[in-house]
RNA sequence: GCGGCGGUGGCGGAACGGUAGACGCGGGGCCCUCAAAAGGCCCUGUCCGCAAGGGCGUGUGGGUUCGAAUCCCACCCGCCGCACCA
């Protein structure tokens, strides 16, 4: 018998080459395949199996693929294959977000079109996703560049237009007076700086593209109750939502033109302390502050506290510890529901995002507002007593009784009190209940190069016209300079810019700025349905199969962002009649980061780990069991070199044991039915072997690899130490076993292991089924105990009545001993588990 | 400060309220070999003991229970997110 070496250089290409050459991983949609005749392989049966849509999100397609792709990819995979066996029509497609600023920023670096280099970088990944063995349909790949995908990119944000959710406003953002660019969010870190060039970020009021995501903050709010997500993600959108239950109060102000007076509405959580408020303040950006202050002693001091207030960071601003800051404006308000005037301030604590940019301050029970008055000597006021024997101090928040309000409310608890005064306030038309959300709108605008254009024109005489559906896609033009000089570096490709109005055909300019990428991977899943539609974005008999995603996968680091917006773009889609769906992806997974000796893996740390390097070394296989061995998929695994030989030890040991055992029997032979006959050792195996099928499910079911794997090891230990005694045909069953459940996590040595065992495909064949007979055997260990300390085992029948199993405990040489001289006063009985004598 | 998650051998980690430490790594011993690599077999929480066996053990302190890593209360530590949001 020759000695057979497990080699994955020589394995692993032999079968990506058969599933590449028979398009293996390809689905087709239900209508393409009834008229296409020739359905492809992998289709069962088509109409007859339910559809099933696994995704992992995108990669931006960068250098090469880390490890965390490799992660994501064998996580999704192993799911995919699962599922397939199942009998599911799975769609698994692949595709890349290739705008965005790294191309960009590598192309003002080298000069090299950020087209050529993403070009690259997706042949890298398309050939490392091959050589991993991802069961990908590549029929439906597609780029976030290409024409033929930010065509409908460019369709959905007219669509978005049209509907008034896309919109042009003047705001505030982040520019970076170094680059003479504005940043995306993202691109500025912690303390302020350009994540590029190290320069304070200045903020500015520019003329930008939002999207009305804050129209949606309900949905988008109350929808989380109905999806399969990780709890810690959807809090953390609830977090980011920011919903808060008031209302909006209305302060005049009448000493500035007593003949206009101007009403100030203020939202606030607590109306229930109105009667407490003393002062009211004013966010800096406000746009009265300074009009109010004019003509005051104080209008050159307000003047200049907002000026420095404009152009702190907002890490300075918002640090909530340094001492409170603000100038009075030399005017005042009137409180509502005491008609009493209280002065009127300017302070950054206030911010103009949010709620109405102006606050009304109660001192007494808003530790902020508490900070404040005691800077600036203003009157602190108690309006709620805490309930006895609580420390009652100033500022306090909590709940309580009302007292120095009004005769009206003084005396009820202030949550009562709240009701009765947003009530009064209701029916004196000063003020209402109200809803605050944390969200803001979208801002969308990028003066960047290597982005979606966005396809709007300017015409003198017609203003902002959307370019016409069949006018799209509107082609990003090749430029020379990719240098940003404070406006897009588009707006340099005049004859690019310079076009006619589609409404009027007179003169008209491009808009210059292209769209955050996020606009892009927002609605990529649903293009997978329908990739190749040159007519439209989608069939909706194509959303209709397979929308929404049945399992998502990929990193906690989008938890907001993209899944914040993608929620958002469906819901408006759906809105506008494009879609039957209010949410895209039905369940989530979030998986855990792995690092190197417990740090991030980075280039300037040199801990890096190729994915390319390990699958030369010790083959796909062994790198994607590892990877999903070594610890719970949603945690952080630290990568290790050792554990990752330890699994290439027990992938060559099932190999070589099966391919041994395979020549033994003189060959592959097609049928691997569990032994009927087996007694001794060979029900041991046997049985081993249905309990890996029942373990290695359940957990496959709950995404517990780790311990998938492990139990294919403990089948495999089984064989190995039995190898000598039981028949080859055991032998064969348990082996072929292994291979079939393994497949999911190690497709190629599975595929190889199964196919010179039974001569057929492993992917074919459905998920086995464990016996329900051979998980149950007649006899078992007894636990015994005496008072809960395990004292001895013996063996049990699996029909032992529990009078007898006391009977067995009580007998057992150990427990009679431990019950020497004790009374026996209780007798707790677990059938097929334990026996615990409570003596004392 | 608010919210979320976690704390188990030398290490990664297992464990429907029912045998704590599966599986793997690392370590030790042995076999094969002229030797090594590769491979195979055995041991491996800790302390006492020749052994049989026993004591102690899941961040800390309490509680519920016949029985707690698991449930409850209080606390300590670590990680992540948000943070002057009225």
């Amino acid at each position: 018998m020759s000695e057979q070496r497990y080699e994955p250089q020589e394995i692993e290409p032999r079968w990506q080459a058969l599933w590449a050459e028979e398009r293996t991983w390809e689905v087709a949609n239900l209508d393409e395949e009834e008229s296409a005749g020739e359905p492809l392989a992998n289709v069962r049966g088509g109409a007859e199996h339910p559809a099933a849509y696994v995704l992992e999100m995108l990669p931006y397609p960068s250098g090469e693929p880390h490890i965390g792709h490799l992660k994501c990819y064998a996580l999704g995979d192993a799911i995919a294959h699962f599922q397939r066996r199942l009998g599911q029509r799975v769609l698994h497609p692949m595709g890349y977000d290739s705008f965005g600023l790294p191309a960009e920023n590598h192309a003002i670096r080298t000069g090299v079109h950020p087209r050529v280099s993403i070009a690259e970088s997706i042949a890298s990944f398309q050939r490392q996703f091959r050589s991993w063995g991802i069961s990908i349909d590549w029929s439906r790949e597609l780029s976030t560049s290409e024409p033929s995908y930010y065509r409908w990119t460019q369709w959905i944000f007219l669509e978005l237009f049209r509907a008034g959710l896309a919109y042009r406003r003047e705001a505030a953002v982040k520019w970076c007076p170094n680059d003479q660019t504005v940043l995306a969010n993202e691109q500025v870190d912690a303390e302020g700086h350009c994540e590029r060039c190290g320069a304070l970020v200045e903020v500015r009021q520019l003329e930008q593209w939002f999207l009305r995501i804050t129209d949606y903050a309900e949905r988008l709010l109350g929808d989380l109750d109905g999806i399969d997500w990780p709890e810690h993600v959807k809090t953390m959108q609830r977090n980011w939502i920011g919903r808060s239950e008031g209302a909006e109060v209305t302060f005049r102000c009448e000493d500035f033109d007593p003949a206009h007076p101007v009403d100030y509405p203020v939202f606030t959580t607590r109306p229930d302390t109105l009667f407490g408020a003393t002062f009211f303040v004013m966010a800096p950006e406000h746009p009265d502050v300074l009009r109010l202050a004019a003509g005051t002693e104080h209008e050159q001091a307000a003047r200049d506290y907002v000026n420095r207030a404009l152009n702190e960071t907002n890490e300075e601003r918002g640090n909530a510890e340094r001492t409170k800051t603000g100038v009075p404006l030399g005017r005042t308000v009137t409180n509502p529901v005491n008609g009493e005037r209280i002065p009127m301030y300017v302070a950054d604590y206030v911010l103009m995002e949010y709620g109405t940019g102006a606050i009304m301050a109660v001192p007494g029970h808003d530790e902020r507002d508490y900070d404040f008055a005691r800077t600036f000597g203003l009157p602190i006021k108690r309006v709620i007593a805490a309930p006895e024997g609580q420390d009652g101090d100033l500022p306090y928040a909590g709940d309580g009784t009302l007292v120095n309000s009004h005769a009206e409310f003084d005396g009820l608890g202030n949550r009562e009190a709240l009701a009765a005064i947003v009530a009064w306030l209701d029916r004196e038309g000063k003020g209402h209940a109200s809803v605050n959300y944390r969200l803001r709108d979208w801002l969308v605008s990028r003066q960047r190069y290597w982005g979606c254009p966005i396809p709007i024109v300017y015409c003198e005489r017609c203003g902002m016209v959307p370019v016409p559906e069949e006018d799209l896609p509107v082609e990003l033009p090749d430029i020379d300079d990719y240098q940003p000089k404070g406006r897009s570096p588009l707006a340099a490709a005049e004859e690019w810019v310079r076009t006619t109005c589609p409404s009027c055909d007179g003169p008209a300019r491009r808009e210059t700025d292209t769209m955050d990428t996020f606009v892009d991977s927002s609605w990529y899943f649903l293009r997978y349905c329908d990739a190749r539609n040159s007519e439209a974005a989608w069939d909706p008999a194509a959303l209709r199969e397979w929308m929404p995603v049945d399992q998502y996968i990929g990193g906690v680091e989008h938890a907001i962002l993209h899944l914040l917006y993608a929620r958002f773009f469906c819901k408006a889609l759906a809105d506008l009649g494009h879609l039957d769906f209010q949410e895209p992806f039905q369940a989530l997974f979030t998986q855990g980061m792995v690092t190197k000796d417990g740090s991030k893996m980075s280039k300037s740390k040199g801990n890096v780990v190729s994915p390319a390097s390990i699958v030369e070394r010790v083959g796909a296989d062994t790198a994607r069991c590892y990877i999903l061995f070594v610890g719970p998929p949603d945690q952080d695994a630290d990568w290790s070199d050792e554990g990752v030989e330890g699994v290439h030890r027990f992938l060559g040991r099932l190999w070589r044991l099966a391919a041994e055992t395979a020549e033994r029997a003189g060959g592959p032979s097609p049928e691997l039915d569990s032994p009927d006959f087996a007694e001794g050792d060979e029900l041991v195996l046997v049985r081993k072997a249905h309990w890996a099928i029942d373990k290695v499910s359940g957990d496959l079911r709950r995404f517990a690899f780790n311990t998938a794997i492990a139990a294919v090891m403990e089948l495999l230990n089984e064989c190995s130490r039995l190898r000598e005694s039981v028949s080859i045909e055991s032998m064969r069953f348990a082996l072929g076993t292994a291979a079939s459940l393994l497949f999911p996590f190690a497709p190629h040595t599975s595929a190889d292991i199964y196919d010179r065992l039974t001569g057929e495909r492993v992917w074919e064949q459905p998920w086995p089924e464990a016996e329900e007979s051979m998980l149950e055997s007649d006899e078992y260990e007894l636990v015994c105990q005496v008072n809960g300390k395990v004292r001895d085992r013996v063996q049990a029948g699996a029909d032992a009545t529990p009078e007898q199993l006391k009977e067995l405990c009580r007998a057992a040489p150990n427990v009679i001993a431990h019950l020497d001289g004790k009374e026996l006063v209780k007798e707790i009985v677990v059938p097929g588990k334990l026996v615990n004598l409570v003596v004392r």
